[in-house]
RNA sequence: CGGGGCGUGGCGCAGCCUGGUAGCGCGCCUGUUUUGGGUACAGGAGGCCGCCGGUUCGAGUCCGGCCGCCCCGACCA
């Protein structure tokens, strides 16, 4: 992407309305832009870090098994009456009407859709179990939206709903969705940690929340760093072993860890190596058994013929909270230090003189070679104001191509996270940077 | 939903108390200058002063209503 020619507005001043650093910090980057309260529309940058992630949780919910739908952003009032839920919601849920007077809302979750979907086509234990999910875009009417995208109305989740024949297969399903989510946040760059929650509104008897550390998070969390040290990566745990499974959910529940209000200063005098800071809840999974399929007449018929309710879950992780939430994890003074997983591009190529014959020649090889997948800094802007937004906008790796180094062949090659430099050929520059 | 605050060029703000032809910094455009961490100078473009109504010879400024947004708290992916 040519920087000259792009949708990517960086701000040297932030905007009044942002208060916390990832907000501030996606506003300056010209990530999005707010278009109401607690609305935003994403920009060609921030869309692209918004891909990476979902890409990255697609991944996994893949690997664990999970098959991906897509169901729609408008639900018919008539499916929740069913589960009870349309009165129960309350002033949260949008509601809307049809031309005809017909009582719609823009969907704050999807328990009952996916509920009838199976209830119309799958009748018979043999079918189960099944995971089923999509990544779609929620409505919640907070009441007060804040924190930029982390706390939006409109929001970006990934939502997925299991189906077992009973609670053992439930349980098994409910630990492979959690040792998806821990590989997930693994591979974006940030240590999370499951901690048993309130099962709130969509019920049931056991539910973990997915908390990031950030110093800006919003509750106060505490946990042993033992959990610091797992790796979740497929070569320790197979997703498909329920032994591993086993194992896994014997590391996750054993060591200590717990929000604010479940926090337990007995057991805590006991946890070795401490950690305690603040958190951002960034995925929540709940087992629920029975609610939706016995109240929206899901059945399937078990071996003996008799039709029983299957036992579900469901496993939300916020996709747009998270790019927040990574920044938050991850930034300093200067700006936005992306993680290289989910970076937007994995390099800015920076050209400080343009016009320069040899700069723009080296540049505009650089530039092939990436094949479009790196920021090209093109803009006839001086090299100061060219630096401070690379380091604004956070790419990986920086480029610096100059007037000195072009005439001997050679580039400037920076870390964004360590602020390392050095100079070296355009070869090592590319393969350093495809590292 | 309770409490507080703010709406003035793209961004950050002043002007309002005490009514009289809308201003500053940044950004943007043109030229000169500068050239490895947001250069300097000159010229220029850009504003329904959130909206509606009232008071007045005259309203950004005073009064009333409405809308939007932000912050603190209780609640949530």
């Amino acid at each position: 992407m040519r920087l000259s020619h792009s949708l990517l507005p960086t701000l040297k001043e932030t905007p009044a309305e942002a208060q916390i650093a990832s907000h501030r910090l996606m506003l300056r980057a010209g990530l999005v832009r707010q278009t109401a309260a607690g609305i935003y529309a994403w920009l060609p940058a921030g869309l692209r870090v918004l891909r990476r992630i979902e890409a990255i949780v697609r991944e996994e919910q893949d690997a664990a098994g999970a098959q991906e739908v897509l169901m729609p952003t408008i639900q018919s009032a008539d499916l929740w009456r069913q589960s009870g839920r349309y009165d129960a919601y309350g002033p949260e849920m949008l509601r809307l009407k049809d031309r005809h007077e017909r009582d719609l809302l823009y969907g704050p979750t999807n328990e009952e859709m996916i509920t009838d979907l199976m209830r119309q086509s799958v009748k018979s234990y043999r079918e189960l179990p099944q995971i089923l999910y999509h990544i779609q875009w929620k409505f919640r009417d907070e009441v007060r939206p804040r924190f930029g995208v982390m706390r939006g109305r409109e929001f970006l989740m990934k939502d997925a709903y299991s189906f077992d024949l009973d609670r053992a297969g439930a349980v098994v399903s409910y630990r492979k969705m959690m040792l998806a989510y821990m590989r997930t946040f693994q591979r974006l760059g940030v240590q999370a940690i499951p901690m048993v929650a309130d099962t709130g509104p969509i019920g049931g008897d056991l539910s973990h929340e997915f908390i990031i550390l950030a110093p800006t998070g919003e509750s106060q969390v505490y946990y042993d760093a033992a959990f610091e040290t797992i790796d979740y990566s497929s070569d320790n745990f197979s997703i498909m072993s329920e032994p591993d499974l086993e194992r896994f959910w014997t590391q996750m529940t054993t060591h200590y860890a717990a929000t604010d209000d479940k926090h337990d200063a007995e057991a805590w005098q006991h946890v070795a190596e401490k950690r305690e800071g603040r958190g951002i809840e960034v995925g929540h999974i709940f087992y629920f058994g029975t609610k939706y399929s016995k109240a929206m007449g899901l059945a399937v018929a078990g071996r003996d013929g008799v039709s029983v309710a299957p036992e579900m879950g469901s496993y939300g992780v916020g996709v747009s909270r998270l790019v927040g939430a990574l920044i938050e994890a991850h930034h300093d003074e200067a700006g936005i230090i992306w993680p290289d997983s989910v970076a937007p591009f994995p390099a800015v190529i920076l050209n400080l003189k343009v016009g320069d014959a040899a700069c723009d020649a080296m540049c505009e090889d650089l530039y092939a070679r990436f094949n479009g997948d790196a920021l090209y800094d093109d803009r006839g802007e001086r090299a100061g104001a060219k630096f401070a937004d690379a380091d604004l906008m956070g790419h990986p790796w920086q480029i610096v191509v100059g007037p000195r180094g072009a005439a001997a062949g050679k580039v400037e090659l920076k870390r964004r996270a360590t602020g390392e430099k050095v100079e070296c050929s355009v070869d090592d520059a590319m393969a350093k940077v495809r590292g």
